[in-house]
RNA sequence: GCGGAGGUGGCGGAACGGAAGACGCGCUGGACUCAGGAUCCAGUGGACAUUGCGUCCGUGCGGGUUCAAAUCCCGCCCUCCGCACCA
């Protein structure tokens, strides 16, 4: 019989979705693990890029099953979400629809590639039983003062109509669609994510099992920056401008202001001036421009003098301000002292307008001189001009400095952050509307918890227009006041959907759950995620969010654990033509096509051979024929061969045994087991296919007897058991060949006897001078004098040696002799 | 500019500081076949030698440490990714 998969994958298929074997088993005298990959957004299909991080997934669940864990390994969707609404709007199907289509669809492809979801916990974000929760958090942040509403300049998305959280602008781009973002003043809901900067930083020491790349891009998100917070007075009014700085050293070397075009002051500044028209057009097309234009290279600075002057409060000199493109009003106090000699920026901007310059610090070996100055001096020096700091090492001074204004008064010590607040109103329909209300007498309002979940309309006119749709709606947004019984209005926002995913990690632990979002000894069980999987674009996006909220429950007590995610790996992506896979660029496969040519098991396992599953890779319809023809040869050995298997080999094994064939099964097993702990797939894979050919090997001998067939029967065995996980229709369909009754996923992982790897003879590789010149074979506990008489016994060895003094000899255990000679 | 990852045969990729190129693809030759794009066996980094066993060169480039370097150190080059006027 040939290596019919379509029969044998149908047939286990059938079986699996019959029995209960993926559901959840709690054994309470086994320990947990929690596996979760990241749970996709249903837009459509999965493509073999996506499949990749769902095998790898279920390599590892089956494995902890086998290796005797309580596993959970759920899956769910992330269903709320704008291309549901843009699908809805350009084919006329309602989003729930089209959402609850391309659901199904997924399902049906994860059951094609036999993953082993626990699908009796099931969730999708975009049903009331979820995000009732959703929004009760929302509640709990707005009762903690974590959610509030500001005015303020958001970025705005021109294509999807609605506003985007900072993590969300990828170079001025709108992350989803790739149109330039553009700033607008809008009223919107945040959650005080800044709260947690410091937590969020400092708590990334915990996460050892976080790849160092993801730990350092969260870093460089929070951004935190130390330094000087100083008030330089405005000459001739009785206000100040407040400045931060990271250089409080160079604060002789200040010799202007700039004040962010929108800062209020600029504007204040020049009010009834003759300036003012050109200021107040100036701000107006700075704040027109998009990201892109603001940060598009080879840009020139551009600024306007507001003929004003401020006091430098340590030089005491008057020094003009300035207003300028170059500084963001949305960091720290937007504005800054500029120091030409020490900041590129300033240094561009002050030999654009003819400002000047002070060098205050030297460096240690040479003196600069201002005219001479080709690039700012960021380096530490020694102080100069600097008063009373004079001499003094810079580094040093700027604690000094720091001090000096604190205890004058003048300034203060200051940590500002990067990390903005996460702007979480979203002008689209398909979300979970935010939970408040606007009452004329009471203000703005949670909608009480009782009263939850704000259900979303289904009969809504999608078309963006700007304001969210449910806005329009004829009844949503008219509702009566909980508090006073007033005429109220509801938000018609909905939320964004990280914020949907922030939390569903909790939820799989107890998805039934009705009375709170999750039941705490469920998740006080389960969590933390032992293994989390998914793509590196999640690195600050998901991955911050998720951790903020983790750290938020923590605080008013619904959680005990810090961080929800104890061990992250973040796959590559597959490429076709060398880039993503995605329906756009029409390089998409599907998993319905690989199993249709080759079968499930084929497909499973060529995504995890093709490379280095960290690692980008491309597919190749080559190497799954090369992976095809494997699983024939491994089918085809026991179709051939049943009647060779001698089920009774464990008992009859020891004492009749071939050392090779034993050392070689039981190297086999180490391997693998170590290459599935560690994430190597691909030489996992290798390894079994190294050992199919072993076994295929011994199948050539002559006498089958006794001790052959029982070493056959061994290794027949931990082939099965070794390559159900990755081909798990297979596993069962030759475990159930091999005379078994149980699933093959019951069964625990095999074990390697260390002492069946000995071998009684090794041969060394023997170098003279660093060269190999030939080899040596000696027993396997040869001391190091038998293997220095070994060598000057070799006739091969003999020409390199003859003659020549033997100034050292290094033998390294098991591994090769190095001879060092004279000349 | 800053930060990160990476550069190994024709290709994807293996290699605790210890025989570079496992495994797969491709290619070459052979076996079995009416036939094979099925299967099996053998070979396959380069140059030279091929009357053996071989010799030399090879992991982006240049140095260094070491008996021994793809691996460690120093200095470059290139590719990809993230951030990007954050004061």
């Amino acid at each position: 019989m040939p290596y019919d998969f379509k029969s044998i994958e149908d047939k286990w298929r059938r079986r699996w979705r019959e029995s209960d074997l993926y559901l959840t088993r709690v054994d309470p005298s086994k320990p947990k693990f929690y596996y979760l990959d990241m749970f996709p957004y249903p837009s459509g299909y999965l493509h073999m890029g996506h499949v990749r991080n769902y095998v790898i997934g279920d390599v590892i669940a089956r494995y902890r099953v086998a290796k005797g864990y309580n596993v959970l390994h759920p899956m769910g969707w992330d269903a709320f979400g704008l291309p549901a609404e843009n699908a809805a709007i350009k084919h006329g199907i309602h989003p729930q629809k089209w959402t609850f289509d391309c659901i199904a669809n997924i399902r049906r492809q994860f059951d094609l590639l036999g993953i082993s979801f626990d699908w009796s916990r099931e969730i999708a974000t975009c049903t009331p039983d979820y995000y009732k929760w959703t929004q009760w958090f929302f509640v709990q942040l707005f009762k903690h003062d974590l959610a509030y509403r500001k005015k303020a300049p958001v970025n705005w998305c021109p294509s999807c109509q609605t506003v985007l959280a900072n993590e969300q602008v990828k170079g001025g781009r709108c992350e989803r669609c790739d149109t330039p973002v553009i700033k607008k003043d809008l009223e919107q809901w945040f959650f005080r994510i800044t709260a947690y900067a410091e937590r969020l930083l400092q708590d990334l020491e915990l996460l050892t099992e976080w790849p160092e790349r993801v730990k350092i891009m969260q870093r460089n998100w929070i951004g935190k920056s130390e330094g000087l917070e100083a008030e330089f007075p405005i000459k001739g009014k009785d206000i100040s401008i407040t400045i931060f700085t990271t250089r409080p050293d160079t604060i002789y070397g200040a010799t202007f202001i700039v004040l962010a075009p929108e800062h209020p002051l600029t504007l204040e500044l020049v009010k009834g001036t003759p300036l003012e028209q050109e200021v107040r057009e100036f701000v107006e097309k700075v704040k027109l421009r998009s990201e892109i234009d603001r940060t598009a290279m080879e840009r020139k600075k551009e600024g306007i003098f507001l003929n004003c002057y401020a006091l430098n409060p340590f030089t005491k000199e008057d020094i003009p301000i300035w207003t300028a493109d170059y500084v963001l009003y949305e960091y720290a106090t937007g504005a800054i002292m500029a120091v030409p000699a020490h900041d590129e920026r300033d240094l561009e901007f002050a030999r654009q307008y003819g400002l000047p310059i002070r060098i205050v610090i030297q460096p240690p070996d040479n003196a600069l001189k201002e005219e001479e100055l080709q690039t700012a001096y960021t380096e530490p020096g020694i102080q100069v001009n600097s008063g009373i700091f004079n001499g003094m090492w810079s580094e040093d001074a700027k604690e000094a400095i720091i001090r000096y204004a604190e205890d004058q008064g003048i300034g203060k010590r200051k940590v500002y952050y990067k990390l903005r607040d996460w702007c979480i109103s979203r002008q689209r329909y398909w979300g979970a509307p935010i939970p408040m209300l606007y009452c004329p007498k009471c203000g703005v309002v949670p909608v009480p918890e009782d009263q939850l979940p704000v259900l979303l309309p289904e009969d809504v006119d999608f078309q963006p227009t700007g304001p969210s749709p449910l806005a329009r709606h004829h009844s949503f947004p008219f509702t009566t006041c909980p508090y006073c019984g007033s005429e109220a209005r509801r938000e018609t926002d909905t939320m964004d959907t990280f914020v949907d995913s922030s939390w569903y990690f909790l939820r799989f632990t107890s998805p039934k759950e009705d009375k709170a979002p999750f039941d705490k000894q469920a998740v006080e069980y389960w969590m933390p995620v032992d293994q989390y999987v998914g793509g590196i674009e999640h690195a600050v996006l998901h991955l911050l969010y998720s951790r903020f909220f983790t750290k938020f429950l923590y605080d008013i007590g619904l959680v005990s654990f810090p961080e929800p995610f104890l061990r992250l790996f973040t796959q590559g992506m597959i490429t076709l033509g060398g880039s993503a896979m995605s329906k756009s660029r029409g390089n998409v496969v599907t998993p319905e096509e690989i199993c249709e040519k080759f079968g499930a098991d084929t497909a499973r396992v060529y995504t995890l051979f093709i490379g280095p599953p960290d690692q980008d890779a491309e597919w190749s319809e080559r190497g799954v024929e090369g992976v095809f023809r494997f699983l024939n040869r491994v089918y085809r050995i026991f179709e051939e061969n049943f009647s060779l298997y001698d089920p009774n080999w464990r008992v009859k094994i020891e004492g009749m045994s071939d050392k090779e064939k034993r050392r070689i099964t039981h190297s086999t097993i180490k391997k693998v087991t170590q290459d599935i702990e560690r994430f190597h797939f691909n030489t996992a894979i290798a390894s079994l296919m190294e050992f199919t050919s072993s076994i295929y090997d011994w199948l050539q001998e002559a006498n089958k007897d006794e001790k052959w067939r029982v070493c056959f029967s061994e290794a027949l065995e931990m082939l099965v058991r070794l390559l159900a996980p990755f081909a798990p229709f297979m596993g069962e369909e030759l475990w159930e060949k091999l005379g078994n009754k149980d699933s093959i996923y019951l069964q625990q992982w095999p074990s390697w006897r260390e002492e069946l790897l000995q071998t009684e003879t090794i041969t060394l590789p023997v170098q003279v001078n660093g060269k190999v010149r030939g080899t040596i074979t000696v027993p396997a506990e040869a001391s190091d004098e038998e293997i220095k008489e070994e060598v000057l016994r070799q006739e091969r060895l003999r020409q390199y040696l003859e003659g020549k003094e033997i100034k050292k000899m290094i033998i390294v255990p098991k591994r090769l002799v190095s001879v060092v000679v004279d000349n």
